[in-house]
DNA sequence: TTGCCACGATCGCAAGCCGCGATGATAAAG
DNA sequence: CTTTATCATCGCGGCTTGCGATCGTGGCAA
């Protein structure tokens, strides 16, 4: 079966006349009469009532006009549909996010982008970074906000940039007394005790180690499982956090983030894909996030 | 495009190897290499993520895999599809009747007909003997049943074969002199008016023939629009009709048909159809009638 | 009735495409 | 570092396809 004798057979039913057929597909008249004959041997049935003129169809005819039209159109749209999904405008965004980079702008933009290409399915799945790295080199991600992988890359080959930076703070009782002034020192840190997110050792340690390095110890215990669980904990006045001054503008009252002093390094965020470069869908989704992030 | 491409594709998909895929498409890998890249470059995005190895699909593969399937399945089914219709096993049968034709028999053979074949859609038509013949000419019926069309052909060619035969009688009230007997003697018709169906002079004009032929001479008064108008008539006592006695069964009470004698030459009900052959779905139908009608 | 015309079928030839085997290039595996 | 597995490239032979020319035939008009 080829297509091209179903096109010159529909060709050939719209005008029930041969050489008009034949012009109108750029094509002499015995080429058509061939591919006509080719195709009735392939579906073993005339097509056409003729002798040496023009009849109609028969009725095998009548049946095969419409499924030769349905296959040459799916064919036709086929290279839009392919090109829309190379260009990212249609198919699968499969987004995987930890949980600290579950900001509001990102949200945002992942709404932003569901509406503007609605031909695209964007599924988001939050895990632990190491989670969602596996996840993305099975192929079951697309694209991953994540903290910088290039620690650690244990098989395939994985693409990633830095997004933002966060910078680490700590989050407060309004009433603490530590929150009297406009930022913590860290020194006044010395031996107290931080709650931790579950999980978020990558967070944690970064801090320990800043404070280390300045001869300060630090306790971090993982307590929370999540960022509602945490919030309640300090705002029940159980202790202190290390939090993200990104999450500073969406907390709920009775709690402030404050900056440290001296700061410690600022953590990045990154996006981390497979292969050399994000996946189209991805791109356009970045085009969105970008000047909100910056 | 090509179908083979899209084959060619899904097979590489599926086995996300070269060399596997070509085997399975009894082919040799350089060929298939060739196609893949034919495809590639037809849709304008590539298909596979690979330098030298298989990577795996790209968001256009991903999009283009069930699509290809699609467009495979219907082009598989459609040799299947045209066969069926080209066997009268599916498609389209568009009856054309004429009144007289119109017997019991005739509906139950349709009706067993759709029952027995759901992908048939069959049509009737009930309307006179030269508009149903137009038609036919037209392409807008399949099959007609009607009278014997040889006397006037007036463009395209058509094909007929003599269905049945109906002996004309007479139709009179159950209490009329006439309904004595057995049988009525046709001279006894001599000078009496009979009762006739608007625009069905072809029977009349038989018996009217036959008569003559004999020297008896009757008045034909085409009244009656339809053939209950007609059996009314007869029943209120306004005259007597000329009938086919292949009605003789379906008679309400207080009407009776009898044989004439002698017998005016049998008047043949028709098959006619577009072509040299009926079509194969009216085939596939005379084979259930054929039996009833003998 | 007869010639003409329109139209589809057939034929022979040239060109392009397709597939094969051989070979090359390169990354993973040992 | 060598080997192996895998995809890309190349050159050639064969087949298919399309073209022009021609034929056969049914319809149409004079």
């Amino acid at each position: 079966m080829e297509l091209r004798w179903l096109q010159s057979f529909v060709a050939v039913a719209e005008e029930l006349h041969f050489s008009r057929a034949a012009r109108r597909l750029h094509l002499a008249q015995p080429a058509l009469t061939a591919q006509i004959k080719q195709l009735e041997s392939t579906v073993g049935a005339p097509l056409f009532t003729r002798t040496n003129r023009m009849g109609g169809l028969t009725p095998a005819g009548v049946a095969l006009l419409p499924e030769a039209r349905a296959i040459l159109a799916r064919t036709s749209t086929l290279k839009q549909t392919v090109g829309r999904a190379a260009d990212g405008q249609a198919g699968e965004l499969r987004l995987g996010i930890i949980p600290p980079a579950a900001l509001d702008f990102v949200a945002e933009s992942v709404r932003e982008f569901t509406l503007r290409f609605p031909g695209l399915d964007v599924s988001v799945r939050q895990d632990s970074q190491a989670r969602l790295v596996a996840a993305l080199q099975e192929g079951e991600l697309d694209l991953v906000l994540g903290r910088d992988p290039s620690g650690a890359l244990p098989r395939a080959s994985l693409g990633h940039r830095r997004l933002l930076a966060e910078e680490q703070g700590i989050l407060l009782r309004a009433d603490h007394p530590l929150a009297a002034g406009p930022t913590v020192a860290l020194a006044k840190l010395e031996g107290a005790t931080l709650l931790l997110l579950r999980g978020n050792a990558y967070f944690g340690g970064n801090l320990r180690r800043f404070a280390a390095s300045r001869g300060i110890t630090l306790k971090l215990t993982p307590t929370a499982e999540d960022f509602p669980s945490l919030h309640w904990m300090v705002r029940a006045g159980l202790g202190i956090a290390p939090c993200s001054l990104l999450l500073a503008a969406t907390l709920g009252p009775g709690l402030v983030a404050k900056r440290l002093r001296p700061s410690p390094p600022r953590l990045g965020i990154h996006l981390i894909w497979r292969g050399s470069a994000p996946p189209p869908a991805g791109a356009r989704w970045l085009k969105l996030l970008r000047p909100t992030a910056a």
